[in-house]
DNA sequence: GAGTGGTCTAGACCACAAC
DNA sequence: TTGTGGTCTAGACCACTCC
């Protein structure tokens, strides 16, 4: 028993994805599907923009909701991604190796990127994520200890994200990120198989709970050939 | 004369940028606003959307809508930006290169991005972008000549985003990147100034029309010290 | 219990596309 | 002119937070 909405908007997915509402056919009209469901025009307006949002049709005024082909999407449209989730996708099963785990003071840096005062103590991960047998991926994850008051190693080289909602009850809620592309510190070096490559990927995150406070920092540092971003981008307004 | 809630959410907007309503505290509520801008509550709840899908505030039920320290901020969170609306916000004044502007009949990479048959033809453009006197992008554009009869050196030099939306009344409306790191091309060591650096940071858009047809494919290329993509992801569902 | 945001409704009028 | 999606309303009930 969910939403009304979103159960509509699931099960016109499906049947987008199965093809059986082709690419660029229209979808039923709004006042047809308030019908076939049973349920307000706003309501399925509601299920529409979802769609729309997230890439399956494009809404046209006066004529109707388009279907765009969505047979190339192989990978989540942005959105908040875990080490454990993407890789459940990948041919190879990955292995993490937890280099360091450690209640630490903050040096400056972290300070200002965590918004703390000297006092706070923050958790210092680093991870090695490891995929065919290569080290492709370095974590740094740098928690704010207030909100995790206990970690151990074995969390960490599972999915800290299943055990923060799971066992906490902490909901993460959104998170700003910035994708540069650096030169590899000796860290870098260390730690992962560059073989050769002279630039790392790092994507930093700043990770927000629920309640809008931030809560963690992330550097992901990734090896440049295995590296890759999907993004859908609608055009702002119009 | 636009939208009402359009006009409330940028006088909101407005608000949590200029700080009178601060980082971390609490938005007037939903029926309070309500009666501040004379209006419904399902119209404000459109404007509030808004400002919680863009990073501004993060709505949380029971309590109230809480305002995100914006501050950050310097760069359009994802969106599809134009060459020359993002070299606006440079201080260096950028300069475009037009290399090469031609009718081609496409190859099968192209055509297979593009979704064409044999006999369509494309317009091929390749552009360098200068930035304080160093070539820094290589674009090269693919365009459906279906869509674009004329185009000329001076338009490509300037933007032909504009040309299209202004002349051609064609209205852009959405695109799928994906970006990967790769080694330079021959050409990219040719047409940019790439200084030892030994990866490309490359851009790939699929760019649709109003009508949700292909229109054009794109590889940005960018030297890797000078790339930066910010994105905002909020959690998908809950 | 009072106040918050989340969902849903049934209706209205408008802007736009197609005929 | 007809049908489409876009905006807006005034009300209802629900789930949740806080006191």
């Amino acid at each position: 028993m969910t939403n009304k909405y979103l159960t509509i908007y699931n099960q016109l997915i499906e049947q987008i994805k199965s093809g059986k509402i082709p690419p660029q056919t229209l979808l039923p009209s709004e006042n047809e599907l308030s019908d076939q469901y049973q349920t307000s025009r706003e309501t399925i307006r509601k299920a529409l923009n979802l769609l729309s949002q997230n890439g399956y049709i494009q809404k046209v005024r006066g004529k109707g909701s388009i279907v765009i082909d969505v047979s190339k999407f192989d990978f989540p449209v942005s959105g908040l991604v875990s080490f454990k989730e993407l890789s459940g996708k990948m041919a190879n099963k990955p292995n993490t190796i937890v280099n360091q785990l450690e209640l630490i003071k903050p040096d400056s840096f972290i300070r200002q990127q965590l918004q703390l005062s000297g006092k706070d103590q923050v958790w210092k991960i680093v991870r090695t994520r490891e995929i065919g047998g290569e080290k492709i991926i370095l974590d740094k994850d740098y928690l704010n200890y207030k909100y995790v008051p206990s970690l151990t190693e074995e969390i960490c080289s599972d999915s800290i994200y299943q055990y923060l909602e799971n066992e906490l009850n902490l909901a993460i809620s959104f998170a700003k990120k910035e994708i540069v592309v650096q030169e590899p510190s000796t860290e870098d070096r260390e730690l992962l198989d560059l073989e050769g490559f002279h630039n790392v990927v790092v994507i930093k995150s700043h990770v927000y709970l629920d309640d809008a406070s931030l809560f963690q920092y992330t550097e992901s540092r990734h090896r440049p050939d295995k590296f890759r971003f999907v993004d859908f981008a609608r055009r702002p307004q119009r």
